[in-house]
DNA sequence: CGAGCACTTGAAAGATTTCAAGTCCAGTGG
DNA sequence: CCACTGGACTTGAAATCTTTCAAGTGCTCG
């Protein structure tokens, strides 16, 4: 791969944690128009194409973010954690299906009443503006991951950010919600390349493995997989 | 991969002046704040990691968004055309460099303005929000095709990408302004499988081939080739 | 006319996928 | 309480796609 010399001063190689919602944060002003609904595991909260009506705020458990090709291959452009948004881009259908990873507590916001109380309250509107730029960062770190990096350094990658995102990560424990096969569509692997990795990596004594738990042994080791120099 | 309506004015290649932008869209409101800026073919326009001082229009040329890893891998996010905006996300500083493909005229106007002027109209703020979700929803469409299209399928949506996007795109005559490399690293490639690739696609005469200049003949075909039915 | 650079092409190597069996649980019904 | 079953996960081997390494080719600029 070429290099063309030129100012390197940070690295896009690791996606930016979440950050924690402030106090007296603008978007709490939709909470009088909200209601809290709840969804059970893998029913899909809208479609892909479907009018967007709404807007959410997860509260507990995992969405995934899911694009679909016709011929069904599949591709989940992120999955959300408590605390995140989904659906405030302000366009009229969504271009992606959402769906409940585990059973998910969602609180959920009329669209019409987000861009009303956008157009009369400007820090709001900023706020917004926000979220969607923050979405974008996360979505270039992703495509680099997917234009360039190797299987084991999306697998340490996507494994680090767990530890960052995951609400109950603590002791280096995780455990993902989930599958395999929900990682490699988000990693674009297949499930048998996660499979392979993982176990690579375990056998390095990297991280130990039981079904969706997770240990993370040598996060050194892990991080410098997630970006490897190559040559 | 979807084709993004969009609006694409006619370059009016060579004079440095601001064109005219449509009537009553509030990103005018910045005009009297705005400059005009030259740069030269393969120069930088900002830096990875800059502060995030100005916002962009393109005027004529074409820009590249490139996110770089430590080791040099590139990975070009997006190109950007003759309308298209830059830097409109709200956040500190860039994650990525901007660099002119071509020689390039911009419409440059201060952040802080921008931001300004978005505290006090909310029509504008209403404008910055539709621009970044809009380029949010062409983040979406290129995970996809970096995690689950092939080399051909790439190939082909970018070249129907191009047909839409490229001010003098006429007559299926696409003047591309951008190297291979530069396609490689937007399409997670490498420079010689763009070239095969290409090669291939002219050989089933499905495009004819003069260096940078690539005639569309047989379109159908490439739109079949740009979401082929796997299995 | 020669050098340098972008682009092509070929052949071998390598990474990931595909195809094919297993293995391991968790939940069910006897 | 325990065997059974289906689904998720693993693993192996062969196939495939893309990359890597190595030469060219052909412009464009001095």
């Amino acid at each position: 791969m070429q290099v063309m010399t030129r100012t390197i001063e940070q690295s896009v190689a690791t996606i930016p944690a979440p950050r924690p919602i402030p106090a007296r944060d603008p978007l709490d002003l939709l909470e009088q128009f909200g209601s809290t609904i709840s969804v059970l595991r893998d029913r899909e909260i809208h479609g892909q194409g479907d009018q967007a009506a709404w807007c959410y705020r997860v509260i507990s458990g995992c969405v995934r973010v899911v694009n679909l090709m016709e011929d069904g291959r599949r591709q989940i452009s992120e999955f959300l954690m408590p605390g995140d948004t989904l659906g405030f881009d302000a366009l009229e259908t969504y271009d992606f299906a959402a769906e409940a990873v585990s059973d998910v507590v969602l609180r959920r916001y009329p669209r019409r009443m987000v861009d009303a109380l956008a157009e009369c309250n400007i820090g709001l509107s900023r706020r917004l503006r926000d979220v969607i730029s923050t979405n974008l960062r996360m979505a270039h770190a992703r495509l680099v991951l997917l234009g360039r990096k190797t299987a084991t350094e999306r697998i340490s990658s996507f494994l680090l950010e767990m530890v960052e995102r995951l609400p109950q990560a603590r002791a280096n424990i995780l455990d993902l919600p989930m599958s395999r096969t929900d990682m490699a569509d988000h990693l674009g692997l297949t499930i048998e390349t996660v499979c392979r990795v993982l176990a690579h990596l375990r056998r390095d004594d990297t991280i130990a493995i039981n079904r969706a738990s997770i240990a993370i042994r040598n996060g050194a080791a892990l991080q410098q997989m997630a970006s490897e120099m190559r040559h």
